[in-house]
DNA sequence: AATGAATGAGCGTTCATTCAT
DNA sequence: TATGAATGAACGCTCATTCAT
C-alpha cells in the first residue's frame, strides 16, 4: 500500500505561482519551495526532473486555467461586453504577463521534457492568440476597431497597457477606468483632430 | 608610466548594458562581464567595488545621457512636435524602462557608496519625471491631452507601450506609426462614440 | 531512510579544534575542514549555516564541557586539593585559553544566530568566572590567597602561565611542578625577602 | 639623478608596527599599508619581494631595537635593578611578545629570502636568550632566585606573565605592581607555607 | 624609483541535482 | 513514496603578486 502523498499538484502549484510572482525566477528555489510545502527537496524531484520542468508544467497548468476563462469571452454577445470581460480577465490575471517574461530565462537550457513542455505552451500562446485574433476580427468588422492596425500590436498593447506600474498609487477604480478610456480613445481629447 | 588599460569605461558600461538586458539583474555576472571584456574577474574590481555600485553607476550614466537628449524636448515649439520627439527618443531608447526595473533588485541590499548612487538615481528619476511632467501639463493646457487623466498614468502609458514586444515581426515603421496612433488616439475606430 | 552520514559532529568538532589551534581564525577554512573530513564543502553547510556559526557553536561545545569538568571542582575540600584539580584541569586544558582569543574575530560581523551563540557564550564565561571567583575568595577567606591581589589578575596569571610555550621541551612532569610552584610561591627564593 | 623616495623604511615598519598589532598577520596587507603611505602597492614591491619578507624584516628591525635596550641592563649593579629594569623594559614592549605570535603565521611558506631572515631573528631570539640566562644565572648564583626552576620557564614565566589581558581594566599601576608581587613570590600569603 | 593595470588563487556561500536508505 | 546526506558548479569578493610603462 503506497504511501500518502505529502502535497497535491494544486498545493504545489499555488506556491510556485507565489513565490514566482513575489522572487521572480532566480528567487524561486526548491529549498524554499520544499520548505513551504513541508516536504524535503527530494520528494520534489520525483514528480519533477529538475527546476525548468516544474516551471514549465506549472505555466502550462496556469495557461490552461487561463485559456479555460478566456473561453468564455464568447458567452457575450456584443463586442462592447466582450471588451468589457476581456478587460476585467486581463486585469485580474495580470500576472500571466509577468509569467511570460519568466519564460525568457528557459531559452538556453536544454532537456527533452523542458523543451516538450516549452513546445506545449507555445502551442497554448498561439490558441489564446487565436481566440483573441477572432474577437479582434470581429471588432474590426464591426467597424469597432481601426482596421489598419496590426492585431498584434493591438493585443499586445492591451496586455501591456494594463502591467503599468502604478507608482503613484492612483485609486484603483480610476486607474482601471482610464485605462480603458486611453486604450480605446487614446490619451488626446476628443476635440483634437487626427493629423 | 604604467600600462595600458584592456578596456575603457566605455566598453564596460556597453557590455553592461548589453548582459542587463539580455539576462536581468541575476544573469548579469562578472565572470560573463569580464569574458566578454577579455579581462580577469579581478580587474573590473579595480574599478568597482561591487556588482551592485557597477550597476548603480552604469544606470546613472545612461540616465544621465538620456536626460540631456530629453532636455532637448524644448527646443521645440509645439505641442505636436514635442510629443513627436519624445516617441522617438523612447522609442530609441526603449530599453530605459527595462533598466528601472532591473534596480528593484538592490533594494534590500546595503553599502555606503550603493545607497548615495541610488539617492542620485532617485533625484534622476524625478528630475526626468518633472521634465515630462510639465511637457504633459502642457499638453492638458493647451487642450490636446484629456484633462482627467492622471499625469503618472499618460506617462507609464506611452513609456509602457514602446515596449510591446514585437513578437511578430512587424516592420518598424509601421509598427512605431500604429503605436503613436493609438497612443494618441486609441483602438477605436473614429466614428465609434465614447460610451 | 536517509544515507548514512560520512561525518558526525564530533568529528567535526575535533577536527575544527585541531585546525582553529594550528591556524588560528583566518587559517581556519571550510576547503580545508571538507578536505580533512573527505567531504564536499557544501556538506557542512547543511550544519552550519556560516564559519562563524560553525566556530561560535563549537566553542559553546566545549565551553560546556570543560565548564562540567570545573564543577567538579566543588568535589574537592580543601583549598589545597581544589587547587590542585584547578591546575591538572587547565594543564589538560590549556587551549581553552586561546579559543577565547579567537572569538575577538567575530567581533564586528553580524547574524541573528551566531549573535545569539556569542550571547550564549558570554553567559558560560561569566559562569566560569563565577566559580574561579568563588574558589579565589575561597582561598582568600582561608589566608591561603593574597588578599590584595585582584581575582581577575591571579585567575588570568594562572591561566596564562598554563600556556607558557615549552620551547625547549622541558620534560612535562618538571614543567608542570615548576610552574605550580612559582605561580604559588614565585620565582624568588624563600630566603629572599620582599622588599 | 635618482628619484626621491616617497617614503623612508623608518615610515614603513613603523606603519606595518601599528598595523600589525592592529591587525593581525592576515589583517595586514600591502593595500593598506601603501594606502597609509601614500604610495602604490607597487612601489613597496622594490623593496619587498613578498610580504613574508617584509614582516620577517620588520621583526628583525624590532628585536634589534629590542636587544639593543635589553642590552642595556648590564648598566645596572644589583640583581633587584636589574629585575626592575627588565620588568619595565617588557612591560613598555609587551607587543614584542604578540609579534613572535604572528611569526608563527610563516612557518609553512617557503622563500630563499624569508628562510634566511626567520635564521636571523632565530639567532636575535638566541642572543636575547643568551643575555637573559646571564642574568637568571645572576640570580641564582646570588641566591635570589630559587635554582631548580629551568631557565626558560623562568624567563617564558615573566614574558608571559606581563600580556596577561586586562579584561577587568584594573588600573595600571594597581596591575603593574601586582604582577611583580606575584611573579617574585606567587600568589600564596606569606605565612603559607610549602609544601 | 614609482605607478597603476592585470592576474589567479582562494575563500565564503548558494543551489540544482544525485543518491543511498 | 519520501528523506536527508552529499556533491559540484558557480558566484561575489579579496589579495598577494606580476608586469608594462
Amino acid at each position: 500500500m503506497a504511501r500518502e502523498r505529502k502535497f497535491t499538484r494544486d498545493d504545489l502549484y499555488e506556491t510556485t505561482k507565489y513565490m514566482l510572482l513575489e522572487n521572480g525566477y532566480e528567487g524561486f528555489t526548491f529549498s524554499k519551495l520544499a520548505e513551504k510545502l513541508n516536504v524535503s527537496r527530494g520528494a520534489i524531484y520525483k514528480y519533477f526532473n529538475n527546476k525548468d520542468e516544474l516551471i514549465t508544467e506549472f505555466m502550462i497548468y496556469e495557461m490552461n486555467g487561463f485559456l479555460k476563462e478566456l473561453g468564455k469571452i464568447n458567452g457575450y454577445d456584443s463586442f462592447d461586453d466582450q471588451l468589457n470581460y476581456l478587460f476585467t480577465l486581463i486585469f485580474k490575471n495580470a500576472y500571466i504577463h509577468q509569467m511570460i517574461n519568466i519564460s525568457k530565462h528557459l531559452l538556453n537550457k536544454k532537456n527533452k521534457k523542458v523543451a516538450e513542455n516549452e513546445r506545449e505552451l507555445a502551442r497554448l500562446h498561439l490558441k489564446m492568440y487565436r481566440l483573441l485574433e477572432d474577437f479582434i476580427q470581429q471588432g474590426k468588422s464591426e467597424g469597432k476597431l481601426k482596421s489598419h492596425l496590426p492585431d498584434s500590436l493591438i493585443l499586445g498593447y492591451i496586455f501591456q497597457s494594463i502591467n503599468i506600474p502604478n507608482h503613484f498609487h492612483i485609486p484603483e477604480e480610476e486607474w482601471y477606468h482610464s485605462l480603458k478610456d486611453m486604450i480605446k480613445y487614446g490619451i488626446f481629447s476628443s476635440g483634437s483632430k487626427k493629423t
